[in-house]
DNA sequence: TTTTCTATGTTATGTTATAACATTACAGAC
DNA sequence: GTCTGTAATGTTATAACATAACATAGAAAA
Protein backbone atom coordinates (compact mmCIF):
# COMPACT_ATOMS: atom_id res chain seq x y z
CA UNK A 1 0.00 0.00 0.00
CA UNK A 2 1.06 3.36 -0.94
CA UNK A 3 -0.20 6.46 -0.25
CA UNK A 4 0.00 7.74 -3.67
CA UNK A 5 -3.59 9.29 -3.56
CA UNK A 6 -2.50 11.48 -1.11
CA UNK A 7 -1.43 15.33 -1.82
CA UNK A 8 1.81 15.35 0.26
CA UNK A 9 2.27 19.30 -0.98
CA UNK A 10 -1.12 19.91 0.59
CA UNK A 11 0.02 18.11 3.76
CA UNK A 12 3.81 19.55 4.18
CA UNK A 13 1.75 23.19 3.41
CA UNK A 14 -0.97 22.38 6.41
CA UNK A 15 1.82 21.62 8.51
CA UNK A 16 3.87 24.93 7.79
CA UNK A 17 0.44 26.95 7.84
CA UNK A 18 -0.02 25.50 11.62
CA UNK A 19 3.33 26.50 13.10
CA UNK A 20 2.60 30.12 11.55
CA UNK A 21 5.53 33.16 11.04
CA UNK A 22 7.75 30.24 12.90
CA UNK A 23 10.27 28.71 10.05
CA UNK A 24 10.41 24.65 10.18
CA UNK A 25 13.59 22.40 8.83
CA UNK A 26 12.32 19.99 6.27
CA UNK A 27 13.36 17.53 8.99
CA UNK A 28 10.90 19.21 11.09
CA UNK A 29 8.10 18.92 9.09
CA UNK A 30 9.24 15.18 8.47
CA UNK A 31 9.05 14.64 11.99
CA UNK A 32 5.22 15.59 12.00
CA UNK A 33 4.31 13.90 9.27
CA UNK A 34 5.56 10.59 10.30
CA UNK A 35 3.28 11.06 13.05
CA UNK A 36 0.94 9.80 10.87
CA UNK A 37 3.12 8.60 7.90
CA UNK A 38 5.79 6.61 9.83
CA UNK A 39 7.24 5.74 6.37
CA UNK A 40 7.85 8.69 4.57
CA UNK A 41 11.22 9.52 3.76
CA UNK A 42 13.44 12.55 3.39
CA UNK A 43 12.76 13.12 -0.89
CA UNK A 44 8.99 13.20 -0.63
CA UNK A 45 8.76 16.78 1.53
CA UNK A 46 11.81 18.00 -0.24
CA UNK A 47 9.98 17.16 -3.31
CA UNK A 48 6.35 19.09 -1.85
CA UNK A 49 8.73 21.55 -0.23
CA UNK A 50 10.33 22.65 -4.03
CA UNK A 51 7.01 22.59 -5.82
CA UNK A 52 5.79 24.78 -3.01
CA UNK A 53 8.39 27.04 -3.12
CA UNK A 54 7.93 27.16 -7.34
CA UNK A 55 4.43 27.96 -6.61
CA UNK A 56 5.08 30.75 -4.03
CA UNK A 57 3.22 29.23 -1.50
CA UNK A 58 6.17 28.57 0.35
CA UNK A 59 9.11 30.67 1.20
CA UNK A 60 12.70 29.09 1.71
CA UNK A 61 14.86 31.13 3.98
CA UNK A 62 18.37 30.72 2.78
CA UNK A 63 19.91 31.76 6.03
CA UNK A 64 18.58 29.32 8.27
CA UNK A 65 17.72 26.49 5.93
CA UNK A 66 14.39 26.64 7.02
CA UNK A 67 10.52 26.78 5.43
CA UNK A 68 7.84 29.23 6.38
CA UNK A 69 4.30 29.29 4.61
CA UNK A 70 3.43 32.36 2.41
CA UNK A 71 1.81 34.70 4.37
CA UNK A 72 -0.30 36.17 1.80
CA UNK A 73 -1.47 32.43 0.42
CA UNK A 74 1.37 32.59 -2.40
CA UNK A 75 2.67 35.29 -4.72
CA UNK A 76 5.43 35.13 -6.82
CA UNK A 77 6.93 37.81 -6.30
CA UNK A 78 10.07 37.81 -4.13
CA UNK A 79 10.06 39.10 -0.14
CA UNK A 80 11.97 40.39 2.60
CA UNK A 81 12.27 38.11 5.20
CA UNK A 82 13.00 39.23 8.51
CA UNK A 83 14.52 37.09 10.85
CA UNK A 84 13.98 37.81 14.63
CA UNK A 85 16.98 36.77 16.58
CA UNK A 86 15.03 37.18 19.83
CA UNK A 87 11.55 34.88 18.90
CA UNK A 88 12.90 33.05 15.69
CA UNK A 89 9.79 34.61 13.92
CA UNK A 90 9.69 35.52 10.15
CA UNK A 91 7.55 38.20 8.85
CA UNK A 92 7.62 38.90 5.32
CA UNK A 93 6.99 41.95 3.18
CA UNK A 94 6.11 43.00 -0.34
CA UNK A 95 8.23 45.62 -1.44
CA UNK A 96 8.00 45.79 -5.01
CA UNK A 97 9.97 49.41 -5.43
CA UNK A 98 12.96 47.93 -3.71
CA UNK A 99 13.12 44.93 -5.52
CA UNK A 100 12.70 46.87 -9.01
CA UNK A 101 15.87 49.35 -8.03
CA UNK A 102 18.18 46.27 -6.49
CA UNK A 103 17.01 44.61 -10.29
CA UNK A 104 18.04 47.84 -11.81
CA UNK A 105 21.04 48.27 -9.46
CA UNK A 106 22.35 45.03 -10.91
CA UNK A 107 20.98 45.26 -14.09
CA UNK A 108 23.89 48.61 -14.26
CA UNK A 109 26.29 45.98 -13.73
CA UNK A 110 25.06 44.05 -16.29
CA UNK A 111 23.66 41.12 -14.66
CA UNK A 112 20.51 40.23 -15.28
CA UNK A 113 18.48 38.62 -11.74
CA UNK A 114 16.01 36.35 -12.31
CA UNK A 115 15.74 35.18 -8.08
CA UNK A 116 16.10 37.37 -5.39
CA UNK A 117 16.97 36.52 -1.89
CA UNK A 118 16.83 39.10 0.52
CA UNK A 119 16.99 38.60 4.74
CA UNK A 120 17.39 40.83 7.77
CA UNK A 121 18.30 39.09 10.76
CA UNK A 122 17.43 41.28 13.77
CA UNK A 123 14.63 42.13 16.32
CA UNK A 124 11.10 42.04 15.51
CA UNK A 125 9.02 45.20 17.02
CA UNK A 126 7.37 42.94 19.71
CA UNK A 127 10.73 41.84 20.79
CA UNK A 128 11.97 45.54 20.99
CA UNK A 129 9.37 46.87 22.92
CA UNK A 130 9.45 43.77 25.59
CA UNK A 131 13.34 44.68 26.07
CA UNK A 132 12.87 48.69 26.55
CA UNK A 133 10.03 47.87 28.49
CA UNK A 134 12.25 45.98 31.31
CA UNK B 1 52.96 18.15 17.46
CA UNK B 2 50.28 20.16 16.24
CA UNK B 3 50.30 23.46 13.64
CA UNK B 4 49.66 25.83 16.96
CA UNK B 5 51.97 28.38 15.12
CA UNK B 6 50.32 28.32 11.42
CA UNK B 7 47.64 30.85 10.76
CA UNK B 8 44.34 29.10 9.73
CA UNK B 9 42.41 32.33 9.20
CA UNK B 10 45.26 33.21 6.62
CA UNK B 11 45.42 29.93 5.06
CA UNK B 12 41.96 29.66 4.37
CA UNK B 13 42.09 33.49 3.02
CA UNK B 14 44.83 32.46 0.47
CA UNK B 15 42.78 29.21 -0.72
CA UNK B 16 39.48 31.50 -1.27
CA UNK B 17 41.50 34.19 -2.79
CA UNK B 18 43.42 31.74 -5.31
CA UNK B 19 40.00 31.02 -6.31
CA UNK B 20 38.65 34.39 -7.33
CA UNK B 21 35.28 34.55 -7.22
CA UNK B 22 34.41 31.43 -7.65
CA UNK B 23 33.08 29.84 -4.23
CA UNK B 24 34.27 27.29 -2.35
CA UNK B 25 32.40 25.19 0.02
CA UNK B 26 33.88 24.66 3.36
CA UNK B 27 34.63 20.80 2.73
CA UNK B 28 36.54 22.56 -1.07
CA UNK B 29 38.76 24.28 1.39
CA UNK B 30 39.49 21.64 3.63
CA UNK B 31 40.44 19.53 0.44
CA UNK B 32 42.84 21.85 -0.67
CA UNK B 33 44.57 22.17 3.24
CA UNK B 34 44.39 18.49 3.37
CA UNK B 35 46.72 18.14 0.55
CA UNK B 36 49.27 19.68 2.91
CA UNK B 37 47.52 19.11 6.16
CA UNK B 38 46.72 15.75 5.90
CA UNK B 39 45.05 15.84 9.28
CA UNK B 40 43.19 18.98 9.47
CA UNK B 41 39.30 18.69 10.35
CA UNK B 42 36.25 20.32 9.56
CA UNK B 43 36.37 22.47 12.69
CA UNK B 44 39.06 24.25 12.09
CA UNK B 45 38.11 25.07 8.78
CA UNK B 46 34.90 26.38 10.36
CA UNK B 47 36.66 28.38 12.88
CA UNK B 48 38.59 30.42 10.32
CA UNK B 49 35.86 30.95 8.44
CA UNK B 50 33.54 32.36 11.21
CA UNK B 51 36.51 34.44 11.73
CA UNK B 52 36.84 35.67 8.37
CA UNK B 53 33.42 36.39 7.81
CA UNK B 54 33.10 38.19 11.19
CA UNK B 55 35.64 40.45 9.86
CA UNK B 56 33.99 40.88 6.56
CA UNK B 57 37.62 39.39 4.59
CA UNK B 58 35.09 36.86 3.59
CA UNK B 59 31.73 36.57 2.42
CA UNK B 60 29.46 33.49 2.77
CA UNK B 61 26.72 33.13 0.23
CA UNK B 62 23.64 31.51 2.31
CA UNK B 63 21.91 30.45 -0.80
CA UNK B 64 24.74 28.21 -1.75
CA UNK B 65 26.39 27.22 1.23
CA UNK B 66 30.11 28.57 0.05
CA UNK B 67 32.33 31.38 0.72
CA UNK B 68 34.51 34.15 -1.62
CA UNK B 69 36.62 36.38 -0.67
CA UNK B 70 36.34 39.77 -0.33
CA UNK B 71 36.86 41.35 -3.60
CA UNK B 72 37.80 44.77 -1.36
CA UNK B 73 39.82 43.07 0.99
CA UNK B 74 37.57 43.52 3.48
CA UNK B 75 34.84 45.58 4.73
CA UNK B 76 31.98 45.16 7.35
CA UNK B 77 29.72 46.70 5.07
CA UNK B 78 27.05 44.47 3.79
CA UNK B 79 26.94 43.83 -0.21
CA UNK B 80 25.02 42.62 -2.83
CA UNK B 81 26.03 39.48 -4.23
CA UNK B 82 25.08 37.91 -7.54
CA UNK B 83 25.34 34.61 -8.80
CA UNK B 84 25.95 33.80 -12.43
CA UNK B 85 23.79 30.48 -12.89
CA UNK B 86 26.13 29.83 -16.10
CA UNK B 87 29.21 29.91 -14.86
CA UNK B 88 28.88 30.36 -10.97
CA UNK B 89 31.08 32.97 -10.32
CA UNK B 90 29.81 35.77 -7.84
CA UNK B 91 29.71 39.41 -8.34
CA UNK B 92 30.14 41.55 -5.17
CA UNK B 93 29.12 44.90 -4.92
CA UNK B 94 28.23 47.39 -2.51
CA UNK B 95 25.03 49.40 -2.30
CA UNK B 96 24.92 51.85 0.69
CA UNK B 97 21.84 53.15 -0.64
CA UNK B 98 19.48 50.33 -1.15
CA UNK B 99 21.31 48.79 2.09
CA UNK B 100 19.75 51.89 3.76
CA UNK B 101 16.60 51.99 1.84
CA UNK B 102 16.21 48.64 2.83
CA UNK B 103 17.15 48.97 6.90
CA UNK B 104 14.45 51.72 6.26
CA UNK B 105 11.99 49.30 4.99
CA UNK B 106 12.15 47.48 7.68
CA UNK B 107 12.74 49.98 10.62
CA UNK B 108 8.84 50.59 9.55
CA UNK B 109 7.45 47.57 10.31
CA UNK B 110 9.47 48.15 13.43
CA UNK B 111 11.97 45.52 12.75
CA UNK B 112 15.86 46.48 13.74
CA UNK B 113 18.51 44.47 11.05
CA UNK B 114 21.09 43.90 12.25
CA UNK B 115 22.41 41.68 9.32
CA UNK B 116 21.58 41.91 5.70
CA UNK B 117 21.27 39.15 3.28
CA UNK B 118 20.99 40.26 -0.37
CA UNK B 119 21.77 38.04 -2.87
CA UNK B 120 20.97 37.54 -6.53
CA UNK B 121 20.64 34.63 -9.29
CA UNK B 122 20.65 35.17 -13.14
CA UNK B 123 23.24 35.63 -15.32
CA UNK B 124 26.44 38.17 -15.51
CA UNK B 125 27.36 39.93 -18.21
CA UNK B 126 30.00 37.51 -19.69
CA UNK B 127 27.82 35.10 -20.04
CA UNK B 128 24.76 36.85 -21.17
CA UNK B 129 26.79 38.03 -24.31
CA UNK B 130 28.19 34.71 -24.93
CA UNK B 131 24.71 33.83 -25.43
CA UNK B 132 23.30 36.60 -27.25
CA UNK B 133 26.55 35.85 -29.65
CA UNK B 134 26.20 32.20 -29.92
C1' DT C 1 55.86 28.39 38.81
C1' DT C 2 51.35 28.06 38.54
C1' DT C 3 47.35 29.73 36.62
C1' DT C 4 44.53 31.12 33.13
C1' DC C 5 43.17 32.02 28.65
C1' DT C 6 42.56 31.12 23.89
C1' DA C 7 43.48 28.74 19.64
C1' DT C 8 43.62 24.48 17.97
C1' DG C 9 43.21 19.36 17.80
C1' DT C 10 40.20 15.45 17.90
C1' DT C 11 36.28 12.54 17.96
C1' DA C 12 31.95 11.96 17.15
C1' DT C 13 27.72 13.13 15.66
C1' DG C 14 24.00 16.06 14.18
C1' DT C 15 21.66 18.21 10.34
C1' DT C 16 20.44 19.18 5.68
C1' DA C 17 19.92 17.53 0.99
C1' DT C 18 19.97 14.67 -3.10
C1' DA C 19 21.36 10.78 -6.32
C1' DA C 20 19.74 6.77 -8.18
C1' DC C 21 16.70 3.54 -9.08
C1' DA C 22 12.08 0.94 -8.26
C1' DT C 23 7.28 1.15 -8.18
C1' DT C 24 2.71 2.78 -8.71
C1' DA C 25 -1.34 5.08 -10.64
C1' DC C 26 -3.38 6.98 -14.16
C1' DA C 27 -4.25 8.57 -19.11
C1' DG C 28 -4.68 7.69 -23.73
C1' DA C 29 -3.96 4.58 -27.84
C1' DC C 30 -5.09 0.53 -29.78
C1' DG D 1 -9.09 -4.86 -21.66
C1' DT D 2 -4.23 -4.37 -22.04
C1' DC D 3 -0.37 -1.96 -23.51
C1' DT D 4 2.57 1.83 -23.07
C1' DG D 5 4.18 6.24 -21.73
C1' DT D 6 4.29 9.57 -18.06
C1' DA D 7 4.76 11.71 -13.86
C1' DA D 8 4.50 11.26 -8.97
C1' DT D 9 5.96 8.80 -5.22
C1' DG D 10 8.53 5.21 -2.64
C1' DT D 11 12.94 3.50 -1.09
C1' DT D 12 17.71 3.03 -0.18
C1' DA D 13 21.73 4.91 0.40
C1' DT D 14 24.82 8.40 0.82
C1' DA D 15 26.55 13.04 -0.07
C1' DA D 16 27.24 17.48 1.73
C1' DC D 17 27.21 20.79 5.34
C1' DA D 18 27.94 21.99 10.23
C1' DT D 19 28.83 21.83 15.17
C1' DA D 20 28.94 19.82 20.07
C1' DA D 21 31.98 18.45 23.42
C1' DC D 22 36.01 17.69 25.35
C1' DA D 23 41.35 17.39 25.19
C1' DT D 24 45.68 19.70 24.71
C1' DA D 25 49.22 22.94 23.98
C1' DG D 26 51.35 27.24 24.05
C1' DA D 27 51.49 32.15 25.35
C1' DA D 28 50.71 35.59 28.62
C1' DA D 29 49.55 37.05 33.32
C1' DA D 30 49.89 36.58 38.13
Amino acid sequence: MNERSENWQSRVLAVLRRRGREPQSAYDILAVLRQKHPKIAPPTVYRALAALTESGKVHRIESLNAFVACQCRGHLQASVLSVCKACGIVEESLAPDLLKALTGFARENGFAATRHVIELHGVCAACDTEVVGT
